[in-house]
DNA sequence: AATACCTTCAACCGCTGCGTC
DNA sequence: CGACGCAGCGGTTGAAGGTAT
């Protein structure tokens, strides 16, 4: 048996909210606050269901949101904590105040991801795209094909929007406008623009000293590599993963915001995986559980948002 | 000036976890 | 212990406004 909806859907208005709905709400959400959501919108005379009433309460109405552009500050925090946590915006909004989970989603996925992209950053993994050519390098050729194609489906849209809206023409800056290698062409643009990146991947291994496809990486030292504006720098082992930016804005000039995305802080002590483990163990009772559920409790005085170190940020949970 | 295309973000949907009975 | 109801979460959608052609 399925569960009941949470209202008749015939009988509650949808779509954008009226003043005179935002005012009804916020007057009755004074003077009751807000227990039971269900009751509310009969109580307040809305033709609306709970849910929706709760989620514009929670999204727009609420007197403590911010509603202006997001800061340098607050898009740094951001992307720390989506790089240890994921796509988990209430956590992540809780270390924000006056902004909402559906907020940091949103500037997530219009503004943030593009950004890292921009950057040579890879938004899930939050490693330099470089760094996955360096690791595709280090397997034995059979399995380096299949791979870069799994890998370039995962990076599809961000490399075709750096290809498209951000103008940059891998044609031109691989080839020096040589042209595409014939057999290239597709009917289908999108097919053809893929064609193009791979093209100019395989070329920059090649360019960016990186090991021939036939030959083990040799993880000594560092090798640098330059590839969608950000230098980076490889130890070899993922455990030892370090990478300084010298990431480039769309002026050209070294952008600060960027260097800060990837770089791990040096220091470390206690660590969120432990921390976010340990809530997915189950805390201590339930008023601990909610707590660090609700984002509360998880980014205490013992933990600075600051100290994470560069395991932190090789996302585990994606 | 008209149209197509793109971006943003509010709102919705379905699912999950928790509390209560 | 299981069923149920509610609140909250993350993914997705679509309307509205902006920009490019």
């Amino acid at each position: 048996m399925g569960r009941l909806p949470c209202c008749e859907k015939d009988n509650v208005k949808r779509g954008q909210w009226t003043p005179e709905e935002d005012q009804k709400l916020s007057s009755y959400i004074a003077q009751h606050g807000t227990r039971n959501w269900r009751l509310i919108p009969k109580h307040a005379g809305l033709q609306r269901c709970g849910k929706s009433c709760r989620l514009r309460w929670t999204n727009y109405l609420r007197p403590d949101l911010k509603h202006g552009q997001f800061s340098e500050a607050e898009e740094h925090t951001i992307v720390t904590l989506h790089s240890v946590l994921g796509n988990r915006w209430a956590v992540i909004a809780a270390q924000l105040p006056g902004r909402t989970d559906n907020d940091v989603k949103n500037h997530w996925n219009t503004k943030l991801k593009k950004k890292l992209s921009g950057m040579g950053i890879d938004p899930v993994t939050h490693k330099p795209f470089s760094h996955l050519i360096t690791e595709i390098a280090t397997l034995p050729p059979p399995q380096v094909p299949n791979l870069a194609e799994a890998a370039l489906g995962c990076f599809k849209d961000e490399m075709l929007h750096l290809l498209t809206k951000r103008r940059i023409n891998i044609q031109l800056q691989q080839y020096g406008g040589g042209g595409v290698p014939a057999g290239m062409k597709h009917e289908d643009g999108k097919d053809e623009t893929i064609e193009k990146i791979k093209f100019g991947l395989s070329k920059a291994i090649k360019e960016t000293g990186m090991p021939p496809l036939d030959k083990p990486w040799e993880p000594v030292g560092a090798t640098s590599g330059y590839i969608g504006g950000v230098f980076g720098s490889f130890p070899g082992s993922d455990n030892g993963f370090h990478y300084e930016l010298a990431s480039l804005d769309n002026e050209g000039g070294a952008s600060p915001w960027g260097q800060s995305m990837c770089m791990a802080a040096e220091h470390h002590h206690g660590g969120l995986h432990e921390k976010v483990a340990e809530e997915e163990r189950g805390g201590e009772d339930s008023v601990n559980r909610k707590e660090t559920r609700n984002g509360e409790s998880m980014f205490n005085s013992e933990c600075s948002l600051w100290d994470l170190q560069s395991n932190d940020l090789m996302n585990p949970m994606i």
